[in-house]
DNA sequence: GGCACGCAATGAACCGTTTCATGCGGTTCG
DNA sequence: CGAACCGCATGAAACGGTTCATTGCGTGCC
């Protein structure tokens, strides 16, 4: 079934055969390992070209390493994660490996945990991952037998790296900047408890808890109004709509990421386009004109090559881990600006 | 190296010998193939669960198959290919399948074979795979040991699959519409020569001819203007730049594809927001209502979809080869209208 | 001229799984 | 009662690479 038709693909037998030498230095040359002749290499070289052959890396994989690494990505919907693959990519040019994405999926509860370990089962030499969901303790005995990456968590583990960005102050810079507006009624855009429980240190838990300190330490909060919503935009713009038919509706809505801020911006738009929303990663649409949504910078390219760095070195043999912070920064663009002079709250 | 600290991960072996039984019957029980005993099922389960034990797909894959299906995507930044990414995710859903992607890289010209390639050598069950450029003998022979579907072929290959919208009345919708709001001065913003090079039956060419034949036969073939843009809605915002500042700039422009049609937005914008911009692929964002950018739907989730249907059947068995067409429409938004009153053409 | 030495090349073992040809004990049928 | 048969389990041979210990051979040294 493998060849519907055709003959069966040349092996590293066949290339021996050709060239009439051993299998072990069709090897070496392979891997222009050291201790082959200038003929050899020739020779061997000439077989494989005549034979069109290219070595199974899953037969390789069995004894040596598979020079591919895995990446487990929730969705590609959300560019920010699109953004972190190209980074990854970039940083991989021009070296032996190959990346294989895996996008999570497989029921609620189970999404990053299939997609890792289906990367682990096809014996990637690493692992870089965004799952804020999975267990600590599972990461740690996975990390065991392979090198991994975790992006966006702010756990120190022992035994594998991390890269994230500082989320409490990413937060902070939003709401100090609408604060600075002159706004007092700001609502949190945010996904569902199970990403935002309190404690769990995932980046969306961070941001709301830094909104709701924020709100409080300016004395706003009795005016914290936290609104849920599911993962794209079409979720985000119906929540927003719920938020917005409120009695007294924000003047100001600080979205969890851009995908949400993307969806909060349409509802605004057809309810009352002077409320400002604030959006976070920076994602490329969130600088078009049309859009220009006030977003902080968490550089995801430059979070993808740093991950993809931090795996090589772990896979060269680096043991002591590396937890890496990754400064934001608030880009201000004209989703944002001071709240439109409306009646002060009773 | 791949297992730095801790002992290294059962295999096969270790199950049988903690459920003492045979190899062989561990590897029936995993792959739940006809004649075990429901003792043998329920003490190997148990074993399995006690070691922890995962099966090396490599191994697998050395003899039997992989269970994996490769896709190979040229920009994750265009999000018309996320779209299709998200159909093939669906489309494997409930499947014993895994899907990896392998982004399209490895310098100019080579772009698509190293990904496809790489997937090959991964012993993958089958390619799905986005690449207008790789050569039609090389995708033959390729096809001769692995299942392969392609996306966005116009050449009815007796070896492969394809999947492809129709381009030419796509780009025929765009102009009819275009032509029906009264413009006549129409611009053409499309990829660089490699990918639109006449009758080489891509995408991007078939527009571009479809442009210049429905340009003629309106009467208009001396209006024609046809500017090359790079990949990236920045190069595509240049490259508009340029082009409005002729002389007698376009009233209407028609993209090649949404993420110019974005860069051209950007550039209209800035000089001039009455001229109209239609592009290809209704992608998301295409939607929002700061955008609203009128677009040919082709559906690429659903192509996604189609396209692991049909890579399924051929793995399963099919030999005879399926081109499938799927048919565009147009989404007319805001970003298009009549031409602004301006001067007449000299 | 003999000996130690270093480089090239080799044969065989190994990696972890699937598959195939057999073995084995117990029923069913003639 | 023996033969044919059946369902379950097994040992051994693949699969296509890498790695390790060993051999063969030409050199330099004393």
């Amino acid at each position: 079934m493998s060849h519907p038709n055709g003959r069966r693909p040349a092996t590293i037998e066949d290339v021996a055969r050709e060239a009439g030498v051993s299998r072990a230095a069709v090897s070496k040359v392979l891997r222009n390992a050291y201790g082959v002749s200038e003929g050899m290499r020739t020779r061997v070289g000439a077989a494989i070209e005549h034979l069109n052959y290219r070595p199974r890396i899953a037969a390789r994989a069995m004894r040596g390493s598979s020079f591919t690494l895995g990446i487990e990505i929730p969705d590609f919907a959300n560019q920010f994660f699109t953004m972190v693959l190209a980074g990854a990519t970039t940083a991989l040019e021009g070296t032996d490996y190959q990346l294989i994405i895996a996008p999570a999926a497989g029921g609620p509860g189970r999404e990053g945990y299939r997609a890792i370990e289906a990367l682990a089962d096809r014996q990637v030499d690493g692992v870089v991952a965004i799952s804020p969901q999975v267990s600590t303790n599972w990461l740690e005995r996975l990390a065991e037998h392979t090198p991994i990456v975790m992006l966006g968590r702010h756990d120190a583990s022992e035994h594998y790296d991390t890269v994230v960005g500082d989320d409490s102050e990413g937060a902070r810079l939003v709401m100090e900047h609408l604060l600075g507006l002159g706004h007092r009624r700001i609502a949190h855009l945010t996904r569902d408890e199970e990403v935002t429980a309190p404690g769990s240190g995932t980046p969306h838990s961070l941001r709301l808890e830094t909104y709701i300190a924020s709100m409080t330490e300016s004395g706003n909060g009795g005016l914290v109004r936290v609104q849920r919503s599911g993962e794209g935009d079409v979720s985000a713009y119906e929540s927003t709509l719920a938020l917005l038919a409120d009695d007294e509706p924000p003047t100001a809505i600080f979205a969890g990421h851009d995908e949400l801020a993307m969806g909060a911006l349409r509802a605004v738009a057809e309810v009352d386009p002077g409320i400002s929303v604030a959006g976070y990663d920076n994602v490329r649409v969130a600088s078009h004109p049309a859009v220009s949504l006030t977003s902080v910078d968490q550089a995801g390219v430059r979070m993808g090559e740093r991950a993809i760095r931090l795996l090589l070195e772990r896979i060269a043999g680096r043991s002591e881990p590396v937890h890496e912070v990754i400064e934001p920064s608030l880009v201000v663009r004209g989703s944002t600006r001071p709240p439109s002079a409306g009646p002060p709250g009773s």
